[in-house]
DNA sequence: AACAAATGGTATAATTTTGGTCCATATTAC
DNA sequence: GTAATATGGACCAAAATTATACCATTTGTT
């Protein structure tokens, strides 16, 4: 049993704690898939060059730091999971990892849509904002219109992949509800402030005018990120 | 200790976990579309050159993961349905909207990599770097690492949903080869100024500069946008 | 309708592989 | 020099793999 620092064992690089390393980056920079399973300990012992005790108190400590699994007689497998299916990240996503993705993605997504959007998709679009309105005392109502813009802000940028990748964007905010902030956080008066955000946009985007419409999409997205914060 | 690069010994999947695996991943890569039906057990056991008994723990590993479907007396058909929408984007993408789409999430990966990436983070990021020189020959070596950074800039930014994201986005690229233009693009001059691209971009980050990070990631796709239009 | 071939399902025993344990010795670190 | 760690070997017990043989069902042909 090593009595060093954490941070001591984990930076040396012989020796059992180096293979402990080496084993452990594998498995957290997704090298090796979730149970997965690893070559036998003599295997292991040949390939890094040691003695079979130095890799089992290697594997020992991966073992005690959940990263793998062992089975007698069987072998030992990776128990880190790293790359999640669509389920699992619809679950993880946190309303503020949500936030984050929409303001990398649909400042872009507008400006894509000044580009490209021709007359007729942006009446589309003029379309359903106004069933957005009398919404103001409805948080559900507000908040599937609100989607439908967005999504529908999307389907206006003529770029296939991404509206593909906005469409999973909204499945996965329609996914969590947080239905208890919703009630909270969308009073008439921020439903009324969030509409007359999307009319603005509205207004730049037929301008054609990229800064502005961008600088609305972001603040846009800044107070829905404030407003979940309850920072008002 | 032995301080080779662990894939060379550790890669290997065998037994029936191997074969699980490998039939896995070629039904999730649509090799085996729906219903189709997998060879017999025996004709795999041939093709895998182990035992029917293996090739049957695997199968049934793969049934209970809801990827096969085994039907008495006729065969082993594929139970899972191949996100059919994926497939038809991945063949509807073109290079430059790949491009286009590529920048408007990678500034913002690249900015909540500096907010968030641990030096653990940034030390991996950079062994990833480091496997990508001396390929300025080989454009399918080269094209391979700068996936592999991208991406493994991307499992940095912390979001998981924005990393899932990325993956689906990096799928998709490797999906599409454009092999024909890769030799006229990846030219040895281009390859090390994409390779010194992502040099800077590592300082930068290092440095935990946000707008020079930025500027940089956006003038390498930029680049790559020019060069795909061959107005190099 | 009857048959034959191919398929998945089941059973069993021998063999191989794998992790678990112990120990005497050598090496390394402090 | 002492304590901790690594080494190399032997053996154990659990699990997987292999190699057969045979059963039950489906499918296609005659």
């Amino acid at each position: 049993m090593q009595t060093e620092p954490l941070e001591q064992f984990l930076q040396t690089s012989t020796g059992s704690a180096g293979v402990f390393n080496r084993i452990r980056e594998s498995i957290l920079s997704g090298q090796y898939g979730y149970n997965e399973r690893l070559p036998s300990e003599r295997d292991l012992a040949a390939g890094f060059k040691t003695a079979r005790g130095t890799i089992r108190t290697a594997l020992e400590q991966l073992e005690q730091a959940n990263l793998v699994r062992r089975k007698f007689g069987s072998g030992t497998f990776v128990a880190y999971r790293n790359d999640l299916d669509r389920e699992d990240i619809a679950e993880e996503t946190s309303p503020l990892e949500l936030i984050e993705t929409r303001m990398a993605i649909e400042p872009d997504i507008v400006r894509l849509v000044i580009l490209n959007a021709s007359n007729r998709d942006l009446n589309r679009l003029e379309a359903v904002l106004k069933q957005a309105e009398g919404t103001e005392n409805d948080p559900n109502a507000f908040s599937e219109s609100d989607e439908a813009f967005h999504m529908a802000l999307a389907n206006c940028c003529q770029n296939p992949l991404l509206k593909w990748i906005y469409r999973l964007i909204n499945d996965i905010r329609s996914h969590n509800q947080w239905s208890a902030r919703k009630d909270n956080v969308l009073t008439p008066e921020r439903i009324r402030f969030y509409n007359e955000d999307h009319w603005r946009l509205m207004v730049a985007i037929r301008r054609r005018d990229q800064n502005l419409a961008a600088d609305i999409i972001r603040s846009h997205l800044q107070q829905a990120h404030r407003d979940l914060l309850g920072q008002g």
